[in-house]
DNA sequence: CGGACCTTTGAGAGCAGTCAATGCTGGTGG
DNA sequence: CCACCAGCATTGACTGCTCTCAAAGGTCCG
């Protein structure tokens, strides 16, 4: 029995988990209660900078991060990495690949991580018994479709101060469990990452963190991040 | 019986549908053989401009477009409209709008568009019935997740230039029937909508067409594109 | 403890944004 | 049917932000 199987039956998956019953918290149980978590087929644990897959290669369902963090990438012709989406604990993958049946982009692991996968087959015949499923399904198929529109909107904006303070209030939302609210994260990712994925070259992203510490929003060291003022970051994240 | 719910019933809404199954082809019935088409509910056709809903109202499920064009737009804080998306014949839109239960953005007509919708529930109920229906739903689920990937991608780079040709050359795809080449468009979305879909000022759009013009690679006359060259304006959407 | 990788900082050039004005097109009403 | 008008598209000049190139300092992992 290896971590990801034992992950997947233990309480840890569906605590954040995209699937995750809306009536969980009121069941101390935790996972017994979602109908789900018996269709989670679990996947080794991948190291820093392992692939979970590449594009091109067949779709193996929609997967779920248990614990770490992953980056989809792709490459341009010329040679140049995109950054399309930072993936973190709780959030789906791969339903992109449900339309060609192949990935659209390789998922590389940024940090030491965990995750299974569910078979899109399965998961609608189990979510068509109960009305509460398909509603749950819904919901989580609608979440990860809509992770992209904040990333859309950010890169429209063209201030570059302002695309680093919404991806650093984004990714803080994403980070912080519901109801608590995070003071210091420390970056799965790198500067090059980040500006890969907003798009602005890496120089201009850590010129923007220093800025952001400069007025005393934040603190950084390294990837060590400290939020000293969460409203000024938001209204910047908002603003010009 | 409107327009809407007469194009429903033929096999209009059926040719270049997303839900459209593989063996259309096979049954020159058309929509007979489709199982969704009895689930789909007409809504009233839009005039140019007019609004299908705002952000925020109650998800009305998904909803697929017959004919015309639509834009989905998010204005930012300072009152600055972004274009996140183009919706043309026989793509399908709202998906986002599962998770929260509520449109994440505005949706408004380029052109006078016909529309229909269908009730998650119902494509989930009815998808569960057979294997092959299941599949052709997660495709089309599928299809719509992985629409905002090109989009992020050219976001990403940061050459004015390729970004507007690869969104000719994108948009020339979405619209040309399969098997079919198109020479020459009419665009349905102004400059200015092109240019708050890209991210760039709607003044560099213009000068990118002029500069295709020159070089011979299309024909501009205000909305109406002529492709000259298609592979040289292929590679410039894949190379700076 | 060593070294590779990452991050920060500086200087200069180029590209796109902004402001401004003219020309065109398509739709409307006389 | 034609003239007019409003919105849209094009073009020009100039500013400024971000990219690029370059080097030094820092951090973390093996």
């Amino acid at each position: 029995m290896d971590a990801a199987a034992d992950s997947c039956r233990s309480g840890r998956l569906c605590a954040r988990c995209a699937l995750r019953p809306a009536v969980a918290s009121s069941a101390p149980g935790g996972d017994a209660s979602c109908p789900f978590a018996p269709l989670a087929q679990p996947l080794r644990p991948l190291a820093r900078g392992e692939r979970l897959h590449a594009a091109g290669e067949e779709s193996i369902g929609v997967v779920l991060v248990v614990d770490g963090a992953l980056k989809s990438v792709s490459f341009a012709p010329d040679g140049q990495e995109q950054v399309l989406a930072f993936h973190l604990p709780g959030e789906l993958l791969g339903l992109d690949a449900l339309a060609a049946g192949r990935q659209g982009s390789d998922v590389v692991a940024l940090s030491p991580s965990i995750v299974c996968h569910f078979s899109v087959e399965a998961l609608l015949s189990k979510a068509a018994a109960r009305a509460a499923s398909q509603a749950r399904l819904a919901r989580a198929i609608g979440e990860s479709a809509a992770r992209d529109q904040p990333q859309v909107e950010l890169l429209l904006r063209r201030q570059a101060a302002e695309r680093i303070a919404r991806f650093l209030h984004r990714l803080l939302a994403r980070m912080q469990p519901p109801g608590e609210s995070l003071v210091e994260l420390t970056l799965p990712m790198s500067r090059e990452d980040i500006a890969r994925h907003i798009g602005l070259a890496l120089e201009t992203v850590s010129r923007g963190f220093t800025r952001l510490q400069d007025d005393g929003v934040i603190r950084v060291l390294g990837r060590h991040i400290e939020i000293r003022e969460p409203d000024v970051l938001a209204k910047r994240a908002r603003r010009t």
